[in-house]
DNA sequence: CCTGAAAATCGTGAGAT
DNA sequence: ATCTCACGATTTTCAGG
């Protein structure tokens, strides 16, 4: 999808918050609000928009830590290698997961409620999983700084 | 702020898909739509929703690559760290900081459009700031999760 | 592609329980 | 706390440019 001005400012917009409405949207970029409209169905179904979420506070619903994991890997044959990325996925105390290049194979950002929770976790990701050679756990004293925000100042 | 089953299952919904209408969300939790109402309002007004956001596909929109990056500082005198966090935090490249125990002092996850992008950014963040004493760059090959839900499940 | 108007849907507050 | 109902606003569709 090619994207102009108008739909950068929108995604723009719209990635600060989402609940804006059309109608002021269509104020803020001086298009009608069907033209507004029209254009967010088309990021959506192109995948530009992805999602449309509520950024919950983990510490509001008692679920305050946020630790970040090194896990390096015995074999990357592929098909262990998917093995192991499914089960990373698909825990739901698992936020994030990426596969990079260097002296680990995959950073792991997880919420826990507390380090027993953890505790629990890692012989269900790590020790028990089979594959995992090591990994490094570090717990976040503080969340600086948390979005899924891309840079979109054209 | 005391959170009952109702606004679980509301905060649940709404960090799957904040676009589901007040109506729909009162048939699924089996409300009126103004007791949704007003719980959510209540949720936002608390801070248990921190915002809502459209989430964007960064390789839609001419930025691809994502770098997570291993912070060590100098020194951790309380106003240079506090320059640091600011230093990382206005930076619209990146989308993650947080402060953490062990081997290094913060870990970024940073979004480029190239490595060209990165490597300007590394001169403004690291080598320029002063109290950097290594950073370590991991390029992601693959982003296979990335959200921020929490664990919902009652 | 756009605008503008009509139609459908939604959010929200009042009043009652 | 909750619900129902009604109003105003918003979203969405559609005709015409």
């Amino acid at each position: 999808m090619l994207l102009d001005n108008y739909d950068i400012k929108l995604l723009s917009l719209l990635q600060a918050d989402s609940k804006t409405s059309q109608r002021q949207l269509s104020e803020e970029v001086n298009l009608s609000p069907s033209a507004v409209n029209r254009r967010i169905a088309a990021l959506e179904a192109a995948g530009v928009i992805m999602t449309t979420v509520a950024v919950v506070d983990p510490t509001a619903v008692g679920r305050p830590i946020t630790i970040l994991v090194e896990v390096k890997l015995e074999s990357e044959r592929l098909d262990l290698l998917d093995q192991v990325k499914k089960s990373f996925a698909n825990c739901v105390q698992v936020q994030q997961v990426y596969y990079v290049t260097g002296d680990f194979d995959f950073m792991l950002v997880i919420n826990v409620k507390d380090m027993s929770e953890y505790e629990k976790l890692t012989r269900e990701l790590f020790f028990s999983a089979g594959n995992i050679k090591t990994f490094k756990t570090y717990v976040a004293m503080q969340r600086i700084k948390v979005s899924l925000n891309v840079p979109l100042t054209i």
